[in-house]
DNA sequence: ACGGTTAGTCGAAACGCTTCGACAGCCGGG
DNA sequence: CCCGGCTGTCGAAGCGTTTCGACTAACCGT
């Protein structure tokens, strides 16, 4: 491995010039830079990132903390790692993703001074993570949000926008009777952004539609998207479209709904929201969904990063996303048809019709 | 930030001492030992990585290194991860995974020394990552393998074996028509490992039971597994049960059979290779299937790795490790019927009835 | 009682880079 | 013509560890 010095005896300078030329910090001539450049090609010279990293105290890596749950990453979740990626190693930063399930493993790597920033995936509205990290006073972006952001930089999913374009795509075919079917109830109890968020917009979406907003919480598995539909069919016999937040329980869904005899989309039209085309092409028919804006959340988020890790007074960034409507075959215009099971129309929810 | 030398300080003993009692080089007296410790947590020290890296020219670091393609990781990529990262948490390593599509970022990160070792995954039958990681004196462990694996070390599925068992399966519930659903003809010819063995293991397989060993190469999408089934029904109208290779198409394949008519298991059983238990469920019914043996493919790799990286001179280390069949719902007893489209049995292959 | 180990500790020299202060030229303004 | 301020370069002092050689004190067998 040849090191500076090498490259600074066979060019002729000092071992600080070499490192000028590097690292830009001080004005080199044209004529010296050209030795210099020459020279490290001559030895393939690659700077030692200890080294480096030990004197600037600067890693010049930044890390993608993500959870790896057993369900693994979605093509969603992927995509924000690759745009990360492509926007770290533009700036000449190096990415590495850490499976922290562990926050003593998160807290070492934070405190032995080995990141510069990192960007959080899949943050909860309670995150110990961020403030794990903020005592060890690490540049942090997120990927998602935390209850209170003030003083915290995000990017993250435009929810209200994404519910509303896919209610009125709906309403637009003709549906009426739309069900969404959201995360656990459990996961809306601790508060987990997507499901609460998704929640709210809904019933305001559907509100102002004059529509009454009918939702059905459930498990993230296809158990629970049979369950759902079932329950949803239960408490709305003549619902005409689904809306699903759910990348697991959406083949339970569409399982069930084949069981019962229901035709997608001309007796049930379906949207998924938040899904990868990759995930949407695999059902039959392939899904109209919400796509999300995968890779320019984790470019954003990284540059946003390198703003805060280069210019450590930076101002915050906070930034929404809206999905992209993409239509499949899962949504057709609502058949005319009303299903009567029987003559009862009472309200199954409770909640009165909407005024506006 | 506490550094050594003020943890030297206040326990009144040298730097180099503390150090011994971290790294545990030299002997070191309990009460020495006791002193330095207390020193450590009065201050919360923690070592700089950077620095520790640079005196001892080892980084601490390994990384696992996947190719991240837009389909995302599946459960099983995702247990190789955890199990890796797990592996390394407990030997005092840090796991970085390094989404390097890009073959210069690899050279980079590992000329720059900042890889200890690396693990790769999704290896290909030449693979110019294992060149070029071979190039700069890094440690390796390859999770599958390359074509010519002489002084390599790795771990891969054994998938002579976990053909045998799903074939045994089908044919001892009675099937004797079994049509197998591959990777695409091109990862075929292109050497893909997994495609290439398992073709060959269930030709192998299937003739060992006196049966025509029928295959049909496909897409890994939706649309492939549709296009493998009508080609499969084309070519053996009187299938009964389809192996398939590809968690892509195997949604497909549902479809396509649903669209006919044909109920799984009832009129045909299915069987998936290397499939995660989550995958399995999604399906409806869950599938049967050969479960990869993910995390103790990541943990293997990675402790084979740390032992090259530590005593330099290991001897390589390969080991390959079946799937566990799970019985799902997606299996049953061949119903006795044959459905005979047309008279002619001739063989649609033109491989003869097997010898033995 | 004596050389030879061994356990326990220290000081100093790396490790390969960045960065600071200094300084020699050179230019232009007064 | 002199002075202040650039431009371009150098030497040296770190950065926070590990590791090597050296030293002391006890301890072993003889």
């Amino acid at each position: 491995m040849a090191t500076m010095h090498d490259v600074a005896r066979l060019a002729r300078v000092s071992v600080s010039t070499v490192s000028y030329v590097l690292t830009g910090t001080r004005p080199i001539s044209q004529a010296t830079r050209d030795k210099v450049l020459a020279a490290m090609t001559e030895l393939g010279y690659q700077p030692n990132a200890m080294a480096r990293g030990l004197a600037s105290r600067r890693s010049r890596i930044v890390g993608l903390l993500m959870p790896m749950d057993e369900r693994g990453l979605g093509a969603t979740e992927t995509a924000f790692v690759t745009g990360a990626a492509a926007a770290a190693s533009a700036a000449g930063y190096h990415l590495v993703l850490s499976p922290v399930g562990d926050l003593d493993d998160l807290r070492r790597l934070a405190s032995q001074r080995m990141l510069d920033g990192a960007v959080l995936m899949e943050v909860q509205v309670e995150d110990e993570r961020v403030t794990a990290l903020q005592e060890a006073a690490v540049p942090l972006v997120l990927i998602g949000r935390t209850g209170d952001t003030t003083g915290l930089s995000y990017v993250d999913i435009d929810f209200d926008q994404t519910v509303r374009e896919a209610v009125d795509h709906l309403v637009d075919l003709g549906h009426r009777r739309i069900v969404y079917v959201n995360h656990s109830a459990a996961a809306i109890a601790t508060g987990y952004g997507p499901a609460v968020r998704t929640r709210d917009a809904f019933v305001t979406a559907m509100t102002g539609h004059g529509l009454e907003p009918l939702m059905i919480p459930t498990q993230d598995s296809a158990a629970g998207g049979r369950a759902a539909l079932a329950a949803a069919l239960a408490a709305a016999p003549d619902l005409s479209a689904v809306l699903v937040m759910n990348e697991n329980a959406i083949f339970g869904i569409l399982g069930e709904l084949t069981n019962r005899g229901l035709a997608v989309p001309h007796d049930v039209s379906v949207v998924s929201m938040v899904t990868s085309p990759q995930v949407a092409e695999l059902a039959t028919p392939a899904l109209t969904a919400m796509t999300s804006p995968g890779s320019a959340l984790g470019r954003i988020a990284v540059e946003a990063l390198l703003r805060h890790v280069e210019n450590a007074g930076d101002a915050q960034h906070q930034q929404l996303l809206p999905c992209a409507l993409e239509v499949r075959g899962s949504t057709s215009p609502a058949a005319r048809k009303v299903v009567v099971i029987d003559g009862d129309h009472s309200d199954p929810t409770g909640s009165g019709p909407p005024g506006t």
